[in-house]
DNA sequence: TATAGTATTATCAAATTGTTAACGCCATGC
DNA sequence: GCATGGCGTTAACAATTTGATAATACTATA
């Protein structure tokens, strides 16, 4: 597979590097790897990687610091970033998505998972028009000027809460929206209201879809999948 | 393809003007390109474009300046105007917007989006320029000059009221409208009427035309629909 | 198995729209 | 000038839809 794309990844464990980087290799990504944080963000600014993986705990920066110094760049405002974490390390998750990754792997990483996530992330990607105001995944299509959702070419009627919330998670699919985010997007921050309203909205949303494509991330929040 | 539609490009730098010049002849456009604001203002009269795109930063005027100068002179009233600005630069996107300029487009700018919005534009302007005249949808047909609309070759005698907002409307099957816009484009920013004077009106017309083509969009406005 | 987090459901409150009637305005014809 | 009728607007109320919450059940995890 010739993909063109190029993907950092940066670890401080050396047989994790390897192990990712064959396996984005023999899909056909070109790979750049970093074994520390300042490392890694020389060679994003060097490189413009399309994806950047980053491991949280590395010697130096971390990785949420790295993100954080990325995010203020321009150029990388659009640059997919997943964080690579041990497992059971809700906090640190939290504040990595807070400080505007588009998803995380949990390791042991899988190459299987790894790479499904990855090759799903850029076909998301490619995509998402966020441009006509049409948003088309898969079968799914949504469309914010004519306010409608279809599947198939079936549509499906959605109330306005449940329709901007879709929307919301649909127009970065794979990335995890945190319940924050949601509430900030939606509802705004004047406005206050309960956890479980997302919940009601969620639910109603999955079963009118009749699809499963919202992804609950306990202790986080949700992400849009097909 | 072959569109015949000219398009100057105005940009400093090199690289942008020559992908961008690339891409858009690749899709049959003619291109003409500028290296500054004064250049780009010469060539714009010289050339007459269908579509200019501006870099809001460049050397002598700027993008938004030149913008200005132009929409002054009658012949380019009509005249797309979209802006290249740098990303996450909010305030002079705004100001682009505010001086007239149709659209713009964020740096670093993806072939693809810049195509997509460019055929969009294109196809907007073919379109509504059918506005101006007759719109038929299915067997309802409303004549702008003669300001009457029929059903079925059957005229339906529609108040002014009515018939702009019908008209309107049916300007985009499928868009919501949402009640603001339809306040703005019907009654002007000035008059400020209650809310249910739109309602009222959506019922004249659902009543006199006996057919369920307006939809309501709750929470958010109404559309036109067969 | 206890716990934290999420799903589900029913219910009620609130927001939004539909409908009707009434009022004032203005152009028209008498 | 004065009555008339159509039009645009508003008010008042009814009908509908939507949103939020609480209570409860469920589920994955430690």
């Amino acid at each position: 597979m010739q993909t063109g794309k190029k993907i950092l990844i940066a670890d401080d464990e050396p047989d994790i590097l390897e192990i990712i980087q064959f396996n984005l290799q023999t899909e056909g990504y070109e790979v750049v790897t970093a074994k520390n944080g300042d490392e890694a963000f020389e060679k994003a600014k060097k490189f413009l990687p399309d994806l950047i993986m980053l491991d949280i705990m590395m010697p130096g920066k971390n990785g949420i610091e790295v993100c954080n110094l990325l995010r203020k760049l321009p150029v990388f405002a659009e640059t997919l970033i997943i964080f690579l974490t041990a497992m059971s390390d809700e906090n640190t998750e939290i504040k990595g998505l807070e400080s505007g990754a588009d998803d995380y792997l949990t390791k042991p990483i899988s190459p299987k998972v790894l790479l499904s996530k990855v090759n799903a992330l850029f076909r998301r990607i490619n995509s998402t028009k966020q441009d006509t105001g049409v948003v088309v995944i898969g079968d799914l299509k949504i469309d914010r000027e004519k306010y409608n959702v279809s599947y198939k070419s079936e549509d499906i009627v959605l109330a306005r809460k449940e329709f901007e919330l879709l929307s919301l998670l649909a127009s970065k699919p794979g990335k995890v929206f945190l319940r924050n985010e949601i509430l900030n997007q939606i509802w705004g921050t004047e406005v206050i209201v309960g956890d479980r309203t997302i919940d009601v909205h969620i639910r109603k949303i999955r079963q009118k879809l009749d699809l499963d494509c919202i992804t609950t991330v306990k202790g986080v929040g949700y992400k849009f999948e097909m």
